[in-house]
DNA sequence: CAGGCTTACCAAAACGTTTTAGTAGGGCAA
DNA sequence: TTGCCCTACTAAAACGTTTTGGTAAGCCTG
């Protein structure tokens, strides 16, 4: 039944060598002998030696646990995005040999968690996920000095790592490539106006809006309050009742699909007499092949940033000088619709 | 910076105290004076001492850490469902003061990481979520001995501890329910038929049928085979297809909701001129309220399910031989164009 | 007032590693 | 031959807890 897992010191035992031997044979030190070393490899993996990690850890100091903290009075853990970001995560720890704790709790108990787990010594550092604009969890994680790294950019942003999207120069694309083809009343559907993304967003769009010293009253902005199932369609039934809309700038592709069924109602049919552009986060759980060239879309990897934003923060775990400050690339698809030589025109 | 933890070994000096009275002060103990141990929680308080917890899982043989192994070549960990399981789990790990521990690899080597875990002492059980009809996992977690528990039966859920709706009962019900009303061409959609829950779920229309004497054409299946945004609405396409379907019988809450848009198009609409029931798993991310009394749910809590989870687990980790076996409840509520009275006449 | 019980404390071992500071012995240069 | 280096190994300390098996002092009992 519960039979207690094999030790350094049973192979010692077994083999007639001092523990120090065994350790240093397994971590591939020099100073052991080639024949040695063999000996050593194979009755490792004959017995499916595995080393306590609780004991490692205890002397080494180093977990190889990395804490992401979840919110739990908000929606957030039930949104596919989350799911997605939390894939790359869970891959790039995988390959790097770390493991991720994962917990919830109510935002104002997360500081409270984070210190905890420094004091404990339960994990190396800490991935925070969608900020809000006034993130207490940054400035208190950088009092700490423990390692972490945000998704998403915000204030103070020189002073720790982070992975990001080029929010302002897509959306300020996205805008002046709808304007260019012609659209004088545009839609925006965006997220929770509490987020960074989405503040970042709307900030390309006005500055778009500004640079070609159009009203602000081109762009309707219409935020999401909760990431829901179906918010995209209440929205865009929403954005309808704006009978001159030619365009509509979605925050995500999952609303913009969402938003196809109140299209139709209103007499609307996407990139026929209405241009749909939005960011498109390569969800795994949307298949986006029916749209391809009916939208226009900035394609960028939700699974890629989780990737990067572990392998940045294991870098800061083993050098803490290290500093990664990434912004993950997207790219433009063009719906059939959409001419983008217009751009140079304006 | 990276300031050494306090331990009980400072606090033992700073109070000039044993640090086996300090250890027993804080856990606890009633050999320990009153005065002491108030002095000690001072000071610990004080110094916002945590006992290191390596050392304790190194001593104790126990982690209070729990594996959440998740597939890596499958689209589940992007399903909103998984991540309202999750959000249970969560809840119920952190009320016992448990974390968990988060991976992803592919299915087949799956079976690796366990016994990984178990080898190293990273966790002390395992939650398996989804379940494929012959999972290779539970019959290589019955050989260890190692705690784990199951969302959803299988073959041999005598032996092990597992949380799960009354998928047939539930099914077999929806269907009597609809065939009590006059239905005689049902569509059903229904989740991968790999996995237990679709199969069983399968099993209770079929005995519905079978009891009533109903051929097995009265019902057409549609299997979804990943877990995507808007598979609800391609299989209710298929489903329109069969002109003489008066029903729908879905799968999951989800799916109905995806599936309205295909309606329109076919001159149906739910609870008019079509019926539409379906289990309601309760997702945060879906509101159901404009389907109140439009659809026939039957209602039962993912979350709920994911906290018995891991308060079943935890129990079997803290006294082996427990072993839980709970079946969520689940609730009806039905549409208005559906009489429960019809049952008693059929 | 001896003996036993109770209260309040503690020293040391143990958990399973990694790392530091060695050593023994053989080969080689001067 | 002496001294030095190199190779291949190891003893012991350390990491920070919990637990075992104590003890010393005070009190009570008869």
């Amino acid at each position: 039944m519960n039979k207690r897992s094999i030790t350094i010191k049973d192979l010692a035992a077994e083999l007639k060598l001092s523990i120090t031997t065994i350790s240093r044979a397994l971590n591939g030190y020099s100073d052991v002998g080639e024949s040695t070393r063999d000996r050593v490899r194979e009755a490792a993996k004959k017995h499916g030696y595995r080393p306590n990690r609780n004991a490692q850890r205890l002397v080494t100091q180093r977990t190889r646990n990395i804490a992401w903290v979840q919110s739990d009075n908000d929606k957030k853990l039930v949104d596919p995005h989350f799911s997605e970001v939390m894939a790359g995560v869970l891959r790039g720890a995988r390959l790097e040999g770390y493991d991720i704790v994962l917990t919830s709790d109510t935002t104002e108990h997360q500081i409270d968690v984070y210190d905890r787990y420094v004091r404990d010594n339960s994990v190396d550092g800490f991935i925070i996920d969608l900020p809000q604009h006034d993130d207490p969890r940054i400035n208190s994680l950088l009092e700490t000095g423990k390692p972490f790294i945000v998704h998403s950019r915000n204030m103070r942003c020189d002073e720790y790592s982070w992975v990001d999207v080029d929010n302002p120069g897509n959306y300020r694309k996205l805008t002046q490539l709808l304007i260019a083809n012609g659209h004088r009343k545009i839609a925006f559907v965006n997220g929770d106006a509490r987020f960074t993304f989405a503040r970042a967003r709307q900030k390309g769009v006005d500055q778009a809006l500004q640079e070609l010293g159009l009203p602000a009253s081109t762009v309707i902005t219409f935020n999401a309050s909760h990431p829901m199932a179906n918010s995209g369609f209440q929205l865009t039934q929403m954005a309808m009742q704006q009978k001159d809309v030619t365009a509509i700038l979605y925050s995500s592709a999952l609303m913009a699909v969402e938003g196809q069924a109140a299209l139709l109602p209103a007499g609307r049919i996407a990139g026929k007499n209405i241009a749909i552009a939005t960011m498109d986060d390569m969800l795994n759980y949307l298949d986006l092949t029916p749209y391809e060239g009916v939208f226009t879309f900035v394609r960028s990897s939700l699974r890629q940033a989780g990737e990067k934003l572990v392998t940045g923060l294991i870098a800061q775990c083993e050098n803490s000088s290290a500093r990664t400050q990434t912004i993950v690339p997207s790219k433009f698809s063009l719906a059939k619709d959409i001419d983008a030589s217009a751009l140079k025109k304006l």
